[in-house]
DNA sequence: GTCCATTTGTCCGTATGTATG
DNA sequence: CCATACATACGGACAAATGGA
């Protein structure tokens, strides 16, 4: 509930402000900030302190350093502030359910415009992967399958984001190494009744498909993380 | 087209080493990493240098220094690599058209949401949002009725995403500081439109009433981005 | 082009506070 | 309490790059 209470050290204290000021538009984008020398001596600190400070702000892309020149607030700092900001909050702060149900819409509507989309030589290379599927199905084939839907469903943005989606569903809820082999069972079904639907260029049952797929799963999921207890109350 | 060509400079170089070096698993996360002295040696730089890179890394979270212990993994450091460059690349290399198009899917399965989920008092709220719209609509109430509608869907977690998403296609976008105030009306109307749906607890219409909003809006956008030309080709 | 002042890049040495055993 | 190990912080020094006179 309480916040850590670190004892801020002396470079956080003036990272903070640092990025507070570019946030309060203390300088142009593009504009060259004062010298490492120059902030040290605003900021009462050494120049090693400040240049820590700055290396970490051109990590991220704030700002960019030029030797013999100066430093220099990036053209879009202001953005990648808050992609920072995003990336620290977005995942840190969302539920399990959230972040299913976000699962849910997107890999769904995937599965819609994969249908609409897909050209013949996708639908047969989807295929395929379902075919070359080993008897004993394994998470990695399931996740190429997955993968290839949401390629040729032609929106790289939220193929992108799908991806990191399941990273953090995996991430947050007890990693089993392995599915049981009947649910893997159930889920090659699934897989071959959402490709049909897609061979059949039918996106609402594609989608609907997908959606019934991972309502599957992710029951399972949610029912085991139940039965193993939550570990992540702490 | 072509990357800058940096000569990368030491702490860089030894940044993108430390980097590629956790993203193949040298350390355990959550375990600690050779003091700074010994990553010196390692590196064959200097401790300072070593310090900023550390600094760096501790920013972004990927990294945490404890004084007097030592420098640990994060524990989660793999997953913060993972977000930070999908933000980096989520938008980045992203088109308007993709943004746009996912910001359709999002908002529209939001509004759904908030059919099914709105409390009367939440439904009440969102009317008096629209009933408090002043004459003339400014582009601040248009959002604030975006952003409660949202927010009343109940996923947190797509708030935050959709927030970012549209930053970011203003951004990408040429901006108009005003809209046509016959442009304004019509979006009044489709925001009542909206609410009504809401209000019948009918999720298709307000999804579908949500869309028809977005797309007039958006072909406004990108009609005008055709005019004015594009001023990103550079 | 050359010189020169400025600024970042890089290193070293040293002192201090803090955690661990 | 002490010794050790480590991060924190400072100041000085020189190299390398840059931009302007």
């Amino acid at each position: 509930m309480f916040k850590p209470a670190n004892k801020a050290t002396l470079h956080q204290n003036v990272l903070n402000q640092m990025i507070t000021a570019i946030k309060e538009n203390e300088w142009e984008p593009g504009s060259k900030l004062p010298g490492e020398q120059s902030l040290a001596n605003a900021f009462e600190v050494s120049r090693n302190c400040i240049r820590e400070v700055l290396k970490a702000l051109e990590l991220t892309g704030i700002v960019e350093a030029r030797a013999g020149d100066g430093t220099y607030l990036s053209e879009n700092a202001l953005r990648n502030i808050a992609n920072s900001d995003l990336v620290a909050s977005l995942f840190e702060e969302s539920t399990l359910m959230e972040l299913i149900e976000a699962r849910q819409l997107l890999e769904g509507q995937l599965a819609y415009w994969a249908a609409q989309r897909a050209s013949d030589e996708e639908i047969m290379n989807l295929e395929r992967i379902l075919v070359e599927e080993p008897e004993t199905p394994n998470v990695e084939v399931h996740y190429h399958f997955h993968n290839y839907l949401a390629e040729i469903a032609g929106n790289p943005f939220l193929l992108r984001l799908l991806d990191s989606l399941r990273t953090e569903v995996s991430a947050q809820r007890i990693v089993f190494k392995s599915w049981p082999s009947t649910e893997l069972e159930l889920f090659k079904k699934d897989h071959w009744e959402i490709c049909q639907a897609i061979k059949e260029r039918a996106p609402e049952k594609a989608q609907e498909a997908m959606i019934q797929h991972l309502l599957r799963s992710q029951n399972e999921i949610l029912e085991r993380n139940r039965r193993e207890g939550r570990r992540k109350e702490a």
